[in-house]
DNA sequence: AAATGTGTTAAATAAATTCTTAATAAACTT
DNA sequence: AAGTTTATTAAGAATTTATTTAACACATTT
């Protein structure tokens, strides 16, 4: 078993380390936490895991792998896969970064947009009704005025990010951005 | 004083809170503390605030208030501003979405660029060194190669992720995707 | 120069989140 | 159909994070 090259072996998990620390570092900056983002990081490098190969991988509790490879298929990070003669299920990380990116930030974005412009066009209509109101004073109608038509200047960023994501998915971005660039 | 358009003064209050909650809601997925969150949506529709404002506005710790103005000054979110004839320090909100987006994705990714391909250069020499070792078996030799493939792969999206950086901060995404498109 | 007002830092408390142990449910095998 | 294996849910423990209170430092004014 042992013919000494285990010296190689040794590097290539040092090298291996190195990347798994610098996305997992990167990832929980993303609102994941550490035992998810360690997670996909270690899967970065297999091919397929169970949750069992994730526990003692890891070091950590079957529940917490449960719930971490959940949370890391909520933002199609990971997929399960369907593997023939075992009954354990197995996943896969998603290895293409662009569609990692794709999945996380059109996710993130999207309940943004859809959140705060319901938001906004609700407080919009106060701020009419406020304006038509005849117990309004003019100072209070002028206040009214300026929140409005500031929501109103904030809806084009809304809608530039609800275009960003449509061209992001449709993946129109990649003609005005290559995704080879030389330099 | 209550000359009765304590109404409208009421409900010009509530429509800045639905707001308000949208923003500080979307913001603190964004790995902001919940007081930053709150504050930065609070100064939206304020000119500008003193810690003393905000802490009385918010309800909160003047401590509090302090590191949270500083947090969002880090990401560009916030300003200081220079008010003549007051001790006091003033702070301005930034209301220009574009410009906060700008700010903190730009800040984000290219953090997230330069440590990964921090790693990733690291790993890279590493693996070309377990090529090179004559103790490594075949089989040791064709695992590093496929990290290190694995890994050039993985560069093309830091790089495109670095041009979208670019394209942002020059502004030239915008001739791609306009900001007031119409729909 | 002393004193007041303002902002920041440090330590301690409070709150929230994450992880684990234990129990339950589901699915597959014999 | 019973038993075994696997995954999930629920409740509890522990760590981490956020906030506050208290002390400090700085600056400005008198």
């Amino acid at each position: 078993m042992s013919e000494s090259n285990e010296r190689p072996r040794m590097k290539i998990e040092e090298a291996k380390d190195k990347v798994i620390g610098a996305i997992a570092e990167t990832m929980d900056l993303y609102g994941v936490t550490p035992a998810a983002a360690n997670l996909y990081a270690t899967m970065y490098f297999k091919d397929q895991m169970t949750l069992d190969e994730m526990r003692t991988e890891l070091g950590m509790s079957k529940p917490s792998m449960s719930t971490s490879v959940r949370k890391l298929q909520e933002i199609e990070m990971v997929k399960k896969t369907f593997t023939r003669g075992s009954r354990k299920h197995t996943y896969v990380a998603e290895k293409n970064f662009f569609r990692s990116f794709m999945a996380f930030y059109c996710q993130m974005w999207e309940r943004e947009v859809k959140m705060n412009l319901e938001a906004i066009e609700e407080a919009q209509e106060d701020f009419i009704d406020v304006i038509k109101d005849s117990t309004s004073t003019p100072e209070i109608v002028a206040t009214a005025k300026k929140h409005y038509d500031q929501l109103e200047e904030s809806k084009k960023y809304y809608h530039w990010l609800d275009d960003l994501v449509e061209s992001i998915r449709s993946g129109k971005i990649f003609e005005f951005l290559p995704k080879d660039q030389e330099d």
